[in-house]
DNA sequence: GTGGCCTGCAA
DNA sequence: TATTGCAGGCCAC
């Protein structure tokens, strides 16, 4: 809606806000009322939710029986009856039916960069912090990347330091403050005190904190450390795992979620323009509040963590695992410039070829990337049978195409095309661009975005790298490990499966698991009734396809789609695979049950995901959550697990001094750039930590692999 | 420029 | 109308 906004400058969100502060203006202020516009001067500007919070702001007024009072000409005179009105009204739309203020930040901010003062104030930080594990000192960096290089490289102009209640200190780096002088500090005070910040990963390479700089020993389920000694805490993982299914964690989303108080985004703030330019106090004033967010929302988060039963996941999986991401990102991996370059040309000689065979076929020219235009040519110009629809036209996906594709010349060659547009600019031309000055790929881990509590990969996504093809496969070979080391690459096999297995105690299924080296054929041997020898291709081909969808949470039609088969012969072949395995039948069912009852699923290590979808009204919707319901804990468990893996193999190869790096995860995988002479050890390592990473009822398998490049490893 | 849509890559 | 992601190209706004 139209900011309103009073005389201070305070922002005052939403028609309840507007009506609570109209009230509290009207006594003896008539003038005040004036302040209030309801000019929509650009309609368009805003949201129908907007118009909608306006116009119920308008009726409220008018349908106060009083319209003469908010007449500009008569003033605000008979105030009392507005004012009574006006209350029942906020009684209404308050959904606690109380009337309360809008909490603000009341920091005294003061802003320093004096060397004494300074030392002043990071000595007085470490007395309060060390007086308590509680006593928890929020800090915050002011800092900027810079645009034009592909260098993530970050400068710092400032830091927050937030350790009491009522103030909070800005001291931006200039003179003798330098950006590791602050590293040294806040490193000092992480041995005796908790430091709490807003995305901790960020300011990993200014300073390691005490916890990780003094340890090499992995995961202990068992250390309860974190209830007597102070640990650092970082808001936004904490915020993320107590609800993993939000869009963002922002800062000022933090403040409002846990604190209540609004904060405006660091863009609004400043706009564009580079914080080294900006206005020094109100660099100071947004620093000193997020800092004081930091300190103000740890003990609430914390409290959640607690009662949700996830304190160990937090301290002990997710704070670690930060720092590895770090050092997986600051490590790299290098990719082969020329090689890339090379790749490119060689695609892109053969798609001018395909493109050229596609105009001709078609009898014109056209954007063959564009699904709008490509489907028109198919399906209207050229007359082939359209299967698909999508909201805006025709489906050319690759399963429609390939339907066609073998009666049709220029169908096949548009499916080579995209095959091959898509190696070249998301892969070939997409990797290039990402290569940092020192000859490496400088990929950013992300934490806090996956429902499930995996890790995901951008700029570039080095979790997506083909794989099934062979000419995408080749995209590979350009990663490569430094002079004279090897990549060293270890992948669980089928760990979901085995999760499945213990999760349910199936006794089938463990036991299937125990059995032998193909749970796919054996599956099929039990689904078909038939020995294991006699086993045919198709039918254990069939039983991988149910054992993958029964992870995803199955539904008949989801199979049917996968093998392009009728949905009843994918019905029969879930009854039969439940006939096998009642214990997965009995789980699924069980896990849906409680979720429908507690609202969320969870992991073996106490990992929750919510689930509101299976409160919906929709029944696709609340299907969904069903399927949510089932693959989340599997999902999970196996991210958990994977996690507490890269814990015990980065720690072990600290404590045993190795020169070899971890730098890749790929979900069931890591990648570690191996030293030549460690390569039985990497090798062990990685295979007893991340097979002893948890203890099921069926062995946790890996593979290692030793190469010369990611494709010859994997 | 931004965002929705379609498409396709991985585990 | 199978789970979790990220990204490029197109195209309407």
């Amino acid at each position: 809606m139209p900011d309103f906004s009073d005389a201070e400058g305070n922002r005052i969100s939403g028609v309840y806000g507007a009506i609570y502060k109209l009230k509290s203006m009207l006594p003896g202020n008539e003038d005040a009322l004036f302040a209030f516009s309801f000019e929509k001067d650009n309609e368009s500007e805003y949201t129908p939710a907007v118009l909608y919070q306006t116009d119920r702001f308008k009726d409220i007024l008018s349908n106060a029986g009083v319209p003469e009072l908010l007449d500009v000409s008569k003033g605000a005179a008979g105030s009392s009856e507005l004012i009574a009105y006006l209350e029942s009204e906020l009684v209404k739309l308050s959904p606690t039916g109380k009337v309360t203020k809008t909490p603000q930040f009341e920091l005294n901010i003061i802003k320093t960069s004096d060397l004494n003062e300074v030392e002043e104030i990071f000595k007085n930080a470490h007395e309060y912090g060390a007086k308590s594990k509680d006593n928890y000192i929020g800090y915050f960096l002011m800092r900027e990347g810079n645009k034009d290089t592909a260098s993530k490289k970050k400068d710092t102009v400032g830091i927050a330091l937030c350790f009491d209640e009522k103030s909070a200190v800005y001291i931006p780096v200039e003179n003798f403050i330098s950006e590791s002088y602050i590293g040294n500090k806040l490193a000092e005070l992480s041995k005796d005190c908790a430091l709490v910040t807003f995305d901790i990963k960020d300011g990993y390479d200014i300073f390691e904190p005490y916890e990780i700089s003094g340890r090499t020993s992995g995961y202990d389920a068992e250390d309860t450390s974190y209830l007597t000694s102070p640990k650092c805490f970082d808001t936004l993982i904490g915020a993320y795992l107590c609800n993993p299914i939000k869009n963002d964690y922002a800062i000022e989303d933090i403040s409002k979620e846990y604190l209540k108080i609004p904060f405006d985004k660091r863009s609004d703030v400043f706009g564009k323009t580079s914080i080294k330019e900006a206005d020094a106090d109100k660099l100071a004033d947004y620093a000193c509040k997020a800092s004081y967010i930091c300190k103000t929302s740890a003990p609430l988060i914390r409290e959640k963590l607690a009662k949700a039963g996830m304190e160990n996941l937090f301290y002990y999986i997710e704070m670690p695992l930060s720092y590895i991401l770090f050092a997986m990102e600051k490590e790299g991996i290098i990719a082969r410039k020329d090689e890339l370059k090379a790749y490119s040309d060689k695609l892109a000689i053969r798609i001018a070829e395909l493109e050229k065979a596609i105009y001709e076929a078609a009898g014109c020219e056209f954007n063959i990337n564009s699904p709008k235009q490509l489907g028109e040519v198919l399906f209207e110009k050229l007359g082939l049978p359209a299967e698909k629809k999508t909201k805006s036209g025709y489906s050319t996906a690759a399963d429609v195409l390939e339907k066609l594709a073998p009666d049709n010349k220029i169908v096949a060659d548009i499916l080579e095309y995209r095959g091959l547009a898509k190696l070249k600019s998301t892969y070939a031309d997409g990797l290039a661009a990402y290569i940092d000055s020192d000859g490496r790929i400088h990929t950013s881990f992300n934490q806090t975005i996956t429902a499930t509590g995996r890790i995901s990969s951008t700029e570039p996504n080095l979790q997506n790298i083909p794989m099934r093809t062979e000419e995408g496969r080749l995209i590979r070979k350009v990663f490569v490990p430094k002079d004279g080391y090897v990549f060293a690459d270890a992948d669980y096999s089928q760990i979901e499966l085995r999760i499945l297995a213990h999760m349910s105690e199936d006794k089938g299924l463990i036991e299937a698991y125990h059995e032998g080296e193909d749970i796919h054929r054996i599956t099929a041997s039990k689904v078909f009734h038939v020995p294991f020898e006699d086993v045919t291709p198709l039918q254990r081909r069939n039983a991988k396809a149910v054992n993958f969808g029964i992870v995803y949470g199955i539904s008949s039609f989801g199979l049917s789609q996968d093998l392009s088969i009728s949905r009843s012969e994918a019905k029969e072949y879930m009854d039969k695979y439940f006939e096998t395995y009642p214990g997965v039948k009995e789980y699924q069912d069980k896990v849906i049950a409680s979720a429908k009852e507690t609202g969320v699923s969870d992991t073996l290590f106490g990992r929750k995901r919510p689930i509101p979808e299976l409160k919906a009204s929709n029944f696709n919707l609340r299907q969904f959550g069903e399927r949510v319901a089932m693959n989340a804990p599997i999902q999970g468990t196996a991210a958990d697990i994977m996690k507490i893996a890269m814990i015990n193999v980065f720690f072990r190869i600290k404590r045993e001094n190795l020169k070899s790096r971890l730098i890749l995860q790929i979900h069931d995988e890591l990648v570690i750039e191996t030293a030549p002479d460690e390569k039985d050890t990497v090798t062990n390592i990685l295979t007893q930590e991340m097979e002893s990473a948890a203890d099921l009822s069926v062995p946790m398998e890996v593979d290692c692999h030793i190469g010369n490049d990611w494709y010859e490893s994997k």
